[in-house]
Parts: structure tokens; C-alpha cells; sequence
DNA sequence: GTCAATGTTGATCATCTGATCAGTCCGTGA
DNA sequence: TCACGGACTGATCAGATGATCAACATTGAC
């Protein structure tokens, strides 16, 4: 959290900017957030925000990529090439979850980042990421601790997917299992059934619940 | 597709600028859309838009009002009470996931409704689909088709989670394959797989492939 | 201390955008 | 036939917004 209304000599008025910016975009979207926003959100002039970033598009792309820096650093030193795989992808899942969950303003903006469309970059960014998760979860295959009747990235992708919507939705995810009268269950609880679901399913191999 | 610049006693103006807003909304978004593209794309003046609906907000709530309305209309017919649940559930499940692929406009309009926030009548409106298609899935698990560790409605999200996860990303699908040479599955054989994710677990019911 | 480069502000501009409104056109019912 | 109401248009307005720019402040190198 920086903070506002910055003593003048700040070293990084510059970062003050990318925080609000972060922000406002994170709740309204790129064309829903006006540059004034987040230059009195920031606590400086408007005429800064285009001294240092340009335009409006140029903002909106540092602040992108920033938060996918700051997101990799976060996940990828948790995903060590040599880890057991005993507990690892346990663990990897758990701080995926973790990170969207400290960071809720990143994790809006990623879907603003999805629907505007001025993202061609996705998939370069996510690459490393593939290439570090993807054989942990080879390996955890060969072990015998997740069904190997589908593709490593494919089970990668499903165990993304469910953390995601499981942030995003938690709306619909209660409303479904009010129907039963079902409450749901904690974060906790929640990647220990989606490692139940992609576990290997030969009776013995079953994972246990968590002590 | 209506016809655009249409002949003055055209019955319905009105429908014709709904469909031009679903267009245009779902590719920009609300704030990124204005009222003047989506009168050109209807092929009318812009006062007639505000005739109709009063103002922005009015047409992008009557929008998400139809796109809900015929959503339901399509799924939930397919999801008879009185359906036996052997293969029902795959049914509804394709049945689900077609909606979307025939109609991106529509799906991209609620990922915006999503993040726009401006939607409270998101729970009404899924509501009756998830008291229909609950106890689907409830029978399903008595019949010892679908795995009951887990309750009903949790199954239906993680079921309808990547079904909307396999729509909206196959860049991040076909990238995380890729490390290992695979290529994506079809869209049916992806369903297959999700009802053998949620499929009971244990050998023998196991759920033999389509054909 | 001087000076150039960089950081920063506040005012201002041109454009875009949602909204309004007077007025025209058409069907309908008395 | 006439009048009325609703559909529709085109021009226009007021406000918002991204961008620009001249002027001032600060820093650091020499």
C-alpha cells in the first residue's frame, strides 16, 4: 500500500500511479476508468500520468504487466522442478488459490484483460508457468497420485479453472447447493475435493482427506 | 440477423435494436460501447434508442433480460423432471455447453454482466435452473452413476465451471497441452471426459466411453 | 553555484458521448 | 375527413474525457 498524497521528493511517484491505476481498473474496467480517476486516486496531477505512461493504453499495459510479474514470482517459486510430488501440487494449487485470493484487484483485472482483448501477450506470459506445472503433475501421474486418463495440461487447466470460478462465483456456487441445503465448504475443503477429483481413481490409490 | 434501413412501417425497430446492442455490447462492453455504433449497426437514428428504452442503462438491462430469458428457454427444456438419469446428465451437459457455442455474443455479454456489477438479479435468474437441475444430478448419484462424495449442486457447478472454462480459453487450453505434444480434445470428447471426472469412482461403474 | 535534464502542475483544447427536443410521418378511430 | 398518438429523424446541447503544453520545481553532474 503506498502512500497518498506523496511527500514531494517520493522516489516513485511513478509507482503511486501504477497502484491506483490497479485499482480503478480493477472496478471499472478499462474504458469504465478515466484518467482523472486515477490520477486523484494516485494523488497527482492528470497531465503525470501521461508524462510517464504516454497514453491511456500505455498505463493500462504496465499495469498488465506488472501484475503478471508479480503474479509468477508469487506461484512459481512455490513449483521447485524437484519437489516430491507427494504433496506438491497440493501445495502449487493451494497457493494458486492463494494468490487470487490476496490479490482480488489483479484477479479482476485479468478478466477485464480477457474480454477487452488488448492482450496478445496471454499466452507468452502463461508459458513459463505451463512449463514448470506441467511435469510436476507428469510426475505426480507416474507416482500414481493423480488418473493418468487424460493429458497432464488438461488436468492443470481443470484444477485452474475450478480455483478461478470458485473466486469469482461464489454466488452461484451457494445458491446451487442451497438447493439441497448444502453450505459451502472452506477454501481448504474445496482444493481437497478438487484433488479427489483428479486423484487416481483405482480404489486404493484413493487420496486421503487431509489428517 | 435483422434487416438494416428498414422500410418505414417496420414492424419492430425495437427488436432489431436489441439485437444490434447484443452485438455490440458484447464486444465492447458497456462503457466501451455507445449508443451511436449500436444505432448504426440497427440501421435507425439515435434518438430511437432513447425513444424505446429511456437510456443506456434501459437497453443493457433489457438486453441481459432477453439473452437470460432465451438461455432458459433452450437448457431447461432439455432437462425434463421426469428423465431417466442414465444419460441425462451428459445430455443437459451438452446440451449446456451448445448454448454457449452458438451464441459467443451472448456469452461474452455475461462476462461483462459479471464484471460490470450491475447485475442483482443474477441469483433469481439462475435459480430455477439449478432446482431443475439439482435433483438431475441427485438421482444420478442414487442410481450410482455420478461420484456422491460430494453434494448435488457442487457437481453442477464444477460441471458448468469448465464447461464456460473450455468456451472462453482455448488459447490457455491449447498452450498448456502443448508441453506435452498433446492437442485438445473435441468439444465432445471434453464432455466425456468432465462426466468421467464427476462419474462414481469406483471400478466397476465406471462410465465406459460413447460408443 | 550553474545548468541541463527530468519531474510535476494547472489550464486548456478538441473530440466524443449520452441525452434532449422540435418537428415530420404514419396508422387509427371517431 | 380530421385529429390524435406513437414511431422516427436530425440537429443540437452540456458535460465528460484523453491529450497537450507552457511554466515551474527539483535533482544531480560538473
Amino acid at each position: 500500500m503506498p502512500e497518498l498524497r506523496p511527500i514531494y521528493p517520493l522516489a516513485d511517484a511513478r509507482n503511486a500511479i501504477i497502484e491506483a491505476a490497479i485499482t480503478v481498473f480493477s472496478v471499472r474496467g478499462f474504458h469504465g476508468a478515466t484518467m482523472r480517476d486515477i490520477a486523484e486516486q494516485a494523488g497527482v496531477s492528470q497531465g503525470l500520468l501521461h508524462h510517464h505512461f504516454g497514453n491511456k493504453d500505455g498505463l493500462w499495459n504496465i499495469v498488465g504487466e506488472r501484475i503478471s510479474a508479480d503474479f509468477l514470482e508469487y506461484v512459481a517459486q512455490e513449483i521447485a522442478p524437484d519437489a516430491s510430488p507427494e504433496e506438491s501440487v497440493g501445495r502449487a494449487a493451494r497457493r494458486y488459490m492463494a494468490y487470487w485470493k490476496e490479490h482480488p484487484a489483479a484477479f479482476r483485472f485479468n478478466l477485464w484483460r480477457l474480454l477487452e482483448g488488448r492482450t496478445e501477450e496471454r499466452s507468452k506470459r502463461s508459458k513459463s508457468l505451463n512449463e514448470r506445472s506441467v511435469p510436476l503433475i507428469q510426475r505426480a501421474q507416474a507416482a500414481g497420485l493423480i488418473r493418468d486418463d487424460m493429458p497432464a495440461g488438461l488436468v492443470l487447466i481443470i484444477l485452474g479453472a475450478l480455483v478461478q470460478f470458485w473466486l469469482h462465483s461464489q454466488i452461484e456456487i451457494t445458491d446451487a447447493l442451497a438447493v439441497t441445503g448444502d453450505v459451502p465448504p472452506s477454501d481448504d475443503a474445496f482444493i481437497e475435493i478438487l484433488l479427489g477429483l483428479v486423484g487416481a481413481q483405482d480404489g486404493k490409490a484413493k487420496r486421503k482427506p487431509k489428517k
